[in-house]
DNA sequence: AGTGGAAAAGTGGTCAAGCCAATTTTTATT
DNA sequence: AATAAAAATTGGCTTGACCACTTTTCCACT
């Protein structure tokens, strides 16, 4: 274990600690609930100072690969065990997250078409009317088709669920690999997804749960099916 | 901004101090897109050593929060912009992280209970029975009711999904202020819990979606009055 | 007066060394 | 053999230093 880090690269000194410590777990070297070397000797193993090894243990216990144990040591989580789910399918797909979307944003657009208030809609009507004039001009209209969605979900009065449509929004529920940034609208496909966009501020605007559901799921099930369509290309 | 750290608390500095960093971004004395103090300067200013403070900023640098650009400084990333619930409601709650568990674990579960293996059945019955004995030896099982929901989560065969109700189970989806490990169930309740996992999964055995959803809706509704009740003493 | 380049200052990045708090292991005592 | 105390180990945090990069200031030239 004599792999010192190279200093050619621009990325910080702790990720690039922290990657090679997720390689180790990963490669089987630290199993699930095996304890790292102390904090003094796997710094000199991967020849780096003590601090920056322990940026990099930050890291991973932020994103829950280690806990750390004052006096005892540093683990590998049992997290194997502890996402059972990762014994199946392999990594997200745009397909899942479009299906985490229609799950939470179904979920979501009920509670906000029951309590939705005037400013509400004002904002989501002048959030359409922006995204119709930025089509028009040939642009895209990325922010407002976020802002569209998170007006809604700001709608439901549950900021905790408004937190997680932010994120999927921003595909923030990628543990590390979705980097991609999937992009499901096309640039001859904006105008569909308006439409879209316009039942379903119908279906707020008439206070009705179901059918905002509705409109919203057909609004992402079109907007895969066009995904996919393009990827097909 | 004579803030020293009080050293009393249980919880790591760098938790410490990333949460104060936060609740001052929050607060608007850094709104988005301003620069930091000089972290020497910054580390005085909170009464904590550089190293320490430079542990916070991976913490924040990790979560979106800030920026940090060699040479130039910290800076507050633009993310309260992108943010227009929080012109709204004020702060979350234990009732609106329980809500927002509800529509997620509902919509989880549906898919759970179309696609569930016996691998999965096998899973939640241990942990079930793992329940049970430590329940029956009077203690806490935080972790397999955790466990047990997460195993849910992972058979609906969507990753993203999966993640969502890990945070959501850890809590992870207060920006700031829900540093309050809410418990909703107490010492005396989990033998309801445990009566009310057993239902669920009876549902996910017979395979049948919306009583499995009726059912984690039904947990999910005991546990908050059960919490609310409690919280009422 | 304006501009460009170099130097200085400021800022983050990393390192070394030290001491303290918590845990584990070893040793001594019963 | 069991228990308590001591020693060792481990992480937590601090101080201080030097290096790499960026920004600002200063000076020379046009």
């Amino acid at each position: 274990m004599n792999e010192s880090i190279k200093a050619a690269e621009p990325r910080r000194l702790y990720q690039q600690i922290a990657d090679q410590i997720r390689s180790l777990i990963q490669a089987g070297q630290f199993p699930a609930g095996a304890r790292l070397p102390a904090e003094r000797e796997l710094a000199q193993q991967l020849g780096v100072s003590r601090p920056s090894l322990r940026e990099a243990l930050i890291a991973l216990e932020i994103d829950g690969s280690v806990e750390i144990r004052m006096g005892s040591g540093i683990y590998v989580t049992a997290e194997p065990d502890r996402r059972p789910w990762q014994t199946g399918s392999m990594g997200e797909s745009p397909l899942e997250l479009m299906q985490a979307r229609a799950a939470v944003e179904g979920a979501v657009i009920l509670l906000a078409a029951a309590k939705i208030t005037p400013d509400g809609l004002k904002s989501l009507r002048q959030t359409l009317d922006q995204m119709r004039a930025e089509i028009a001009e040939g642009r895209k209209p990325l922010d407002l088709d976020r802002l569209f969605h998170l007006t809604i979900a700001g709608q439901s009065g549950n900021s905790v669920l408004a937190h997680i449509v932010g994120d999927l929004f921003d595909e923030r529920h990628s543990p590390l690999s979705a980097q991609i940034r999937v992009r499901f609208e096309s640039p001859e496909t904006w105008g569909f997804a308006l439409a879209e966009h316009e039942a379903i501020y119908a279906a707020l605007e008439a206070r009705n749960p179901l059918l905002a559901q509705a409109m919203m799921h057909a609004h992402l099930e079109e907007s895969k099916q066009r995904w996919m369509n393009n990827e097909a290309r």
